[in-house]
DNA sequence: ATAAAAATTTTACGCGCGCAAAAAACTCAG
DNA sequence: CTGAGTTTTTTGCGCGCGTAAAATTTTTAT
């Protein structure tokens, strides 16, 4: 490696043998240069390490190569988990990922939506809070900026949205722990800041009854992004109150789940599938951290991969296609019923 | 909102009755104009709505208003949280946080520093991965950047480390454990990619010593950054060869400890200090979920606020004063026992 | 009130690169 | 070998802003 230090493409491009145009091109798409240019600037490469500045880069190009990717609470593992999947496919695209977590707070989000307007990202890829979200501003942003939206669907926001079928979660959870035991009741939040949530809620309602029995949800109180705690707290309760209607509880999710069975071990309830148990827990997400729980957590799981396979894929087709699709997409996808130790 | 697209500075400038220099030292910082001036550019920002250029402002400028994040494993609630408070502080300070996560890779760890490079960010706050770290691209990284380490320290780079007190920890939970019951054998990976897994063991070590028991360490197998599943593995294999010499467990950390719990699980050991109970188990971190595995586990926490106050306390303090410290700094925060079902 | 000092604003230039249009080089049929 | 067609390279210009130095205004001291 030459010790000199290259400024700028102007000096590269002597050092090369090309011209400054040129190495845009090739910087911009190796491939879009002639071959034996190629070469010449590849050697050069090898002695020089030249790198073109990133921001006067992006100041003058149509489309930066950045993508943003914002997630509601990364804290969350699940989240955490999909995001680098995510993040990897973009990297492998040639593109720069930016990662940003709203930390459960309408507020910042906001603040990360307008702060990824001036990094003029290619695009978006964006699960938003929810519920929670402030839908202007969010709906303004995609206006603007090639969106992709997943895990929660805000109804007509972003160009598309990828995510998990929940009705094929609570069928298959509620199917199966009908036909080994009891029917089971619904346990969630009150006042779930996700619209998954209440999908989830109403798939439980209507799979009751489709199958003739009678739905009992129990809602607990709690907000914020504290699921575990609030699972916890209101589990606590529950089984105090020994206000459970069955043997058999499915929780809305794992992360309440975890808090959950955190009260029953706190208020020695027995839970799996034992003739010595006292109850059964399912769930539904396969959080990386459910199969750690005691007894190991059935759960039906997304299918983390596809969605974001899909939601990466479908991201790029947006901006190729220079930013609009023709009519806004709805992938959803249908999980995996896992079963373990608690139901 | 007056609709007009303000394109620039200069159509700014003309709009505001200020000229364009005076505005681009206002963006910098608004107290560095007359008031008058200030006045007036903040009532034409009601009218306008103009943002400076985010790129064109970075290309000329010696420093960005980046500050870069990295850390480790960022599916690990404890990065997650931590990475949260840093961002929280960073943001509050006027910067920009750019948060990047290794996955555990050493390769995408170098990528990382790599692409952060022509960020050009004011600061970076580093978590290596530790022993797997490319330590030469990570000392010429601290070269050119102004860098903090943090959680994770490598002996010499970057102007400064701040982190945990592992001696404190182990101390004190072993202090705990002995004078509650048995002394505790000490559970661990045995090649842990983290340096404050050596720390810890060591200082187990040399505490049995000082207290005149007979240490016993046992090192269960596995690499990566699946903790939970590899305390899992090394607690049932563990376990069914009943190889615990004693019925007190310390685990390096609770990702571990939240796998081994889960074999005590499997194993049907009952974890806990009750009567009826078979094993002792207590663990360092203060992992989030640590307080909703079953028994709720005994650890001893990290001063989450602390480091990363002074984290970002430090780096600031770092680019204030040009990027070079008079001479490295470490400190080290102790931390704080949580009695928690499990020991 | 007035000159000197200090703070602020303006002038003027350059940063490093993208891109459109013009020029050149290459391809290939006849 | 020639010329139309195609690709690649070059010329020339501009992006939006930072910043040093010059010009101006404001403040302080006398």
């Amino acid at each position: 490696m030459n010790p000199t230090k290259v400024r700028n493409m102007d000096e590269f491009a002597r050092l090369s043998g090309v011209s400054r145009p040129t190495l845009s091109k090739y910087f911009n798409d190796p491939n879009s240069v002639r071959p034996s240019s190629r070469a010449r600037i590849e050697q050069a490469l090898e002695q020089y390490d030249f790198r073109p500045n990133l921001y006067a880069m992006n100041q003058n190009r149509r489309l930066t190569k950045t993508v943003g990717i914002v997630v509601p609470y990364l804290a969350d593992p699940f989240f955490a988990e999909i995001a680098r999947n995510i993040e990897q496919r973009i990297i492998e695209a040639g593109y720069r990922p930016a990662l940003y977590s709203a930390h459960g707070r309408p507020d910042l989000e906001v603040d990360i939506l307008d702060g990824l307007r001036s990094l003029k990202p290619a695009g978006v890829l964006l699960a938003p809070l929810g519920r929670a979200s402030v839908k202007s501003e969010i709906e303004s942003f995609c206006r603007d900026v090639p969106t992709v939206l997943f895990d929660s669907n805000i109804e007509g926001m972003g160009a598309a949205f990828i995510g998990s079928d929940n009705a094929s979660f609570v069928n298959q959870t509620v199917d199966y722990l009908v036909r080994s035991g009891s029917p089971p009741c619904f346990f969630e939040m009150k006042n779930p800041a996700n619209p998954n949530a209440n999908k989830r809620r109403l798939a439980y309602l209507r799979r009751m009854e489709e199958l003739g029995f009678q739905p009992h949800v129990i809602s607990v109180d709690g907000t914020g992004w504290a699921f575990e705690e609030i699972g916890r707290k209101g589990g606590l309760d529950v089984l105090e109150r020994k206000a459970l209607p069955t043997n058999t509880v499915l929780c809305s999710n794992d992360r309440l789940a975890i808090g959950f069975l955190s009260a029953c071990c706190e208020s020695s309830v027995r839970v799996g599938i034992g003739p010595d148990c006292d109850l059964r827990v399912a769930s539904h997400d396969d959080h990386p951290f459910s199969r750690f729980t005691c007894p190991p957590l059935t759960t039906a799981a997304h299918d983390y991969e596809a969605v974001s396979e899909r939601a990466v894929r479908t991201l790029f087709e947006l901006i190729e296609s220079g930013g609009k699709l023709d009519e806004r997409l709805e992938v959803l996808y249908p999980a995996r019923l896992i079963l373990r130790g608690s139901a």
